[in-house]
DNA sequence: ATAACTCGTTCACTTAAGTTAAGAAATGAG
DNA sequence: CTCATTTCTTAACTTAAGTGAACGAGTTAT
């Protein structure tokens, strides 16, 4: 399980063999059962997560209607911004589907970037990387249209809309859920002409 | 001017004379005319920026309109895509008002995170919290519509709305500019009533 | 098995944004 | 200062998203 992750992190560094029994000690794998909620609204945490393989989300609630606002698959990670900030979080974490997570916190981060800088400089290069690939996507979505959006997602991230119930994709892209049927059905009436 | 830097990175580390001499004698900051383009669509470029006073933006062309998607002004930074990606910039960026920068280049980079781990420590800090407040921003943006997004920028950047052009406030919302004008026409007249 | 719920779709209607065009106001260049 | 250009606003019309309601299909609970 935890090659998923040697895997991963090998495309940036290379890790010696004291390095990854390290990792592996900090005993930070985590199974979660689909449906699970990871963090609540108002609530204070110290957990960042990685995606081994399944499927998170992040919502608010605004309302009385769920708002998701983002999804994270394999290979893909979040530190919460009430983690960063210290304060009380503004929105919902949790599983869509049975996901194996790693589950970390600054104290321990700060541990292993004191006995192995490379790990600091690693979580430098990614986190100004998703950054970059973070703001084309706004930049994406400011730019274009909602049907524009379903498109390019359907291009960039198909198995999102296999595995993600329609309405959660809907406030993904911006919309309401009835406006996403309407929007698909209005594509698929063009694809047939 | 200097000084608006160090007071700056003195919120997250503190400097000793040694490291403040150490990126003062780098001579990395330039002073540039209002309306010049750093980089264009197409380029490739190695360049970071940092913005000591003054504002710089960064915008598509697509059919032939200026979308543009960002503002950066005092104490904000950005490192272009093409940098992080070493590919063709699929944006422009330019100058809104005459500006002061920091231009910073990858080696120049690693030779100071070398020199002085504690800045790579700083980077690191910075593009996490830049990234979680990137996403809340995200967030957002897409769970309310264009009308709330002008008040919202009203509260949180006023600045912005004095400074820089409503064409280019209009992308920057998602939307054209003359739903920019109606949508100001329509919350100015609610206000009277 | 049935009732209660959730989910996706459809419809009619409302509201707001996109589009096209025109003109006023501000800015910049010669 | 004047002419040209850019910027902003207004208006009429088109298009698409929001809203509220209803329906059937699938799921869960009793």
């Amino acid at each position: 399980m935890q090659n998923l992750l040697f895997d991963f992190i090998s495309k940036y560094v290379s890790l010696t063999e004291d390095e990854k029994n390290s990792i592996t000690s900090l005993d930070i794998f985590r199974t979660i059962k689909k449906g699970t909620t990871l963090l609540k609204e108002g609530q204070k945490s110290n957990e960042g997560y990685f995606v081994l393989k399944g499927c998170i989300r992040t919502y608010y609630i605004i309302d009385g209607e769920e708002k998701t606002t983002a999804f994270y698959t394999e290979m893909e990670g979040l530190t919460p911004h009430c983690v960063i900030n210290k304060a009380p979080s503004g929105y919902y974490i949790s599983c869509v589907e049975d996901t194996i997570l790693i589950v970390t916190n600054p104290d321990m981060e700060a541990d292993s970037f004191n006995k192995f800088p490379k790990f600091e400089s690693l979580c430098r290069v990614l986190s100004e990387e998703l950054l970059a690939k973070q703001q084309i996507n706004f930049d994406e979505f400011k730019t274009s249209s909602p049907e524009q959006r379903y498109l390019n997602l359907l291009q960039k991230r198909p198995d999102l809309i296999q595995r993600v119930p329609q309405h959660q994709l809907a406030s993904y892209l911006g919309i309401k859920p009835q406006s996403l049927s309407r929007l698909r059905a209005r594509i698929h009436e063009k694809s047939k002409r």
